[in-house]
RNA sequence: GCCAGAGUAGCUCAGCUGGUAGAGCAGCUGAUUUGUAAUCAGCUGGUCGGGGGUUCGAGUCCCUUCUCUGGCUCCA
């Protein structure tokens, strides 16, 4: 007999190598019915598992995570069944379950797949599902799988084994599909009721670009078509809020093929919130005791050997121009500019921190396929400073920096973000990162502290900080689920030395100062563009492009809209009169359409009494006021930068 | 940069097997003077992304180039 603890602390005898599938048919048909796999002493498995000795035991159905993850990386290999069916000789490489969803990289030897024969692998896989076949699991010995990967002339496979243990090898067949496989799976495959194959793409095998491109096909999978059905409704809404459908028809940006491809144009609409963004930073920094510099947006070569960029850095730069012998490139990061400020007078502890802030414009030559709509771009302006302090300032600064970080976030109600602090890897010291394992770790674990002091959840990743030292990381998801780092506030104490900056300190000793490198706005390209999607295009009053829309019922009270107008103009508002002779329906909505957040309906009425009638954008009719009393509303809700 | 798709009016799209381009919205003009998400009518607008080729004839077939999209690699 064996002991087994349920989630909820009850605790049942059953026979021994009873499989949680057993124990689920003997708690209802239902649960064994929707049991996927189960997780036994926190392991997860195949439900068909024997249990040979006291356990806890959870079992996992589509509701969990495990659940999900289980079925997708089952579907997988279905669609693996459904590929080597269409293509013999296809060999393939790993097909794991994803966020949403699941992928299978394969060699198809030269072949491709048409968006034709997708939907017919869709149809396939489907077929194969209503077969119920059982996943069967098969522990097998290192030398046998290599014989049998061996025979079948497949090297990604055998590839995959070298790295495993003999003894822990396993496969797995479905149907006619057997495959290297650590499990677990889903007792079978007619659980697999709805299944679209999402796209197809290429995808180096293992990561690297110097190695062969694979074929790498996505897709997702339900328990029933109606998930499957809102699965999609949900990324056709999520298209809606792309912001590079939002930036279109908001009027915020633009490209064209004769400025170049990832060189945004910001129209009218776009630069009001750029404006209103910079003079947010702009206030912010100075009470924080910033000061503005500016830069050019070219610099000679040397400066760029100074600093190391080149030519580790140089793929990524416009290639330079030559003038007179010399050559100059567009900056790519503000950095050295500002070392060349912090380093033009002799500076004293007296002047630290001293902290340089610039709406920088850079220049990076991104590769053409990384461009995606503002948020990869060839041309950023970064809302950046270099904070030039003493060790002993160090933890305080980057507080403080911290701080801010939080504060704008409050303000934009940003509240879906990971923060991430990148480490680096002592292994590596001397080669990816700079040799000073001491000051790595102190720096490290201040950072760490300052963290965790302002309760901020975040999560460490080794081997993915700076050249110069650790830095913290915000990312976000755009609409369609691509990862981005949206701010990012780093330690360098490398720069510093490259640049033989050094204050003099109380001692009267010459000291290279720690550098702080923040970009809490991120670039305006990124920042807007997240914002579009953020704010689904309904900004906030004071970032409103156009604030208030004052909307005549007919032409005759035109004069009084535009007096109103001139006032609200006046007090800084950003309003404009739609004076064409549409109905008032149709000015609303095309209002509407635009997210203009206050509309005043002008007519008759409100000019007899010399008022106007409020709407608010989304929610309708708010009735009348005077027009001092919106003018207050107005003037207050854009002075305090109220979200909505 | 690589793999796979796409590019027709400002926008969203139609155009069967090759026979010299169409709709709705937007824009303009006129009529209308309107009370909380689309008033009506007329008009303008495209060398079908660019270049080359096949053909009597190309938006449609082929090549090439540019741009965009989905991924990979990479990053604010």
């Amino acid at each position: 007999m064996v002991n087994i603890q349920f989630p909820d602390g009850a605790v049942r005898s059953y026979e021994l190598g009873i499989t949680p599938m057993a124990v689920a048919k003997g708690i209802s048909e239902g649960l064994a019915k929707k049991v996927i796999a189960a997780s036994i002493d926190g392991v997860v498995s195949d439900a068909s598992t024997p249990i040979n000795k006291d356990a806890a035991l959870k079992l996992i159905t589509w509701d969990d995570a495990d659940g999900k993850s289980t079925f997708w990386h089952s579907t997988a290999h279905l669609l693996a069944e459904a590929v080597e069916a269409t293509f013999p000789g296809v060999k393939f490489w790993v097909g794991p379950a994803i966020d949403r969803g699941f992928y299978y990289d394969m060699d198809l030897g030269g072949k491709t797949i048409s968006e034709e024969e997708l939907s017919n692998l869709e149809k396939k896989m489907g077929e194969l599902a209503k077969q119920n076949n059982i996943f069967i699991r098969k522990q097998i010995s290192k030398d046998d799988a290599i014989a049998y990967f061996a025979e079948k002339g497949d090297e990604y496979k055998l590839d995959l084994l070298q790295g495993l243990t003999d003894g822990e090898i396993s496969f797995y067949t479905q149907g006619a599909f057997t495959d290297l496989c650590r499990g677990p799976h889903i007792p079978h495959t007619g659980l697999i009721k709805a299944i679209k194959l999402t796209s197809i793409a290429g995808a180096y095998w293992k990561g690297d670009e110097k190695n062969k491109q694979l074929t790498r096909v996505y897709g997702v999978s339900f328990p029933n078509q109606k998930e499957l059905d809102e699965h999609i409704l949900m990324l056709e809404e999520a298209k809606k809020r792309d912001h590079r459908k939002l930036g279109k028809e908001l009027g915020i940006f633009t490209f064209d093929d004769n400025i170049g491809p990832g060189l945004p144009l910001w129209m009218p609409n776009g630069t009001v919130i750029i404006e209103e963004l910079e003079r947010l930073a702009k206030e912010t920094e100075t009470a924080a005791g910033y000061k503005r510099v500016v830069t050019p947006h070219i610099a000679k070569e040397s400066l760029y050997i100074t600093s190391g960029h080149l030519p580790y850095y140089q793929e990524s730069m416009y290639p330079p121009m030559e003038l007179e012998g010399v050559k100059y490139y567009l900056k790519a990061m503000n950095c050295p500019h500002h070392h060349k400020i912090f380093s033009a007078e002799n500076r004293s502890y007296r002047e630290l921190p001293l902290r340089l802030a610039e709406y920088g414009t850079c220049y990076r030559y991104e590769q053409s396929g990384e461009l995606f709509g503002l948020m990869r771009v060839r041309c950023l302006h970064m809302n950046d400073a270099h904070i030039y302090c003493s060790k002993e300032d160090f933890a305080n600064e980057f507080r403080a920096v911290n701080d801010m970080y939080i504060k704008y976030f409050n303000i934009f109600g940003i509240d879906k973000y990971v923060m991430r602090l990148s480490l680096h890897d002592p292994v590596k010291l001397g080669q990816k990162y700079i040799n000073e394992p001491e000051l790595w770790l102190e720096t490290e674990e201040m950072v760490r502290q300052v963290l965790i002091e302002s309760n901020i959840p975040f999560v460490e990743v080794p081997d993915e900080g700076a050249f110069y030292g650790p830095k913290i990381d915000v990312q976000i998801w755009s609409a369609i689920g691509r990862e981005f780092t949206l701010a990012t506030n780093q330690v360098d104490f490398a720069q510093g030395r490259r640049f033989g900056l050094q204050f003099t300190n109380r001692d009267n000793q010459p000291e290279v100062p720690l550098i702080i490198h923040r970009a809490p706005l991120g670039t305006h390209e990124r920042f807007i563009g997240f914002l579009l999607e953020h704010y689904a295009g309904k900004f906030p009053l004071w970032l409103s492009p156009v604030q208030v829309k004052i909307l005549p019922i007919s032409d005759k009270f035109n004069d009084y809209a535009f007096s109103v107008n001139k006032q609200l103009l006046e007090a800084g508002i950003r309003s404009e009169v739609d004076d064409r002779s549409e109905k008032i329906g149709k000015k609303i909505r095309d209002t509407e359409l635009m997210r203009v957040p206050y509309m005043l309906v002008i007519g008759e009425k409100e000019q007899t009494e010399g008022c106007v009638s409020v709407r608010r954008q989304g929610k309708g009719d708010a009735g009348q006021c005077s027009v001092s009393e919106i003018l207050s509303t107005l003037t207050s809700e854009n002075k305090n930068r109220q979200s909505i």
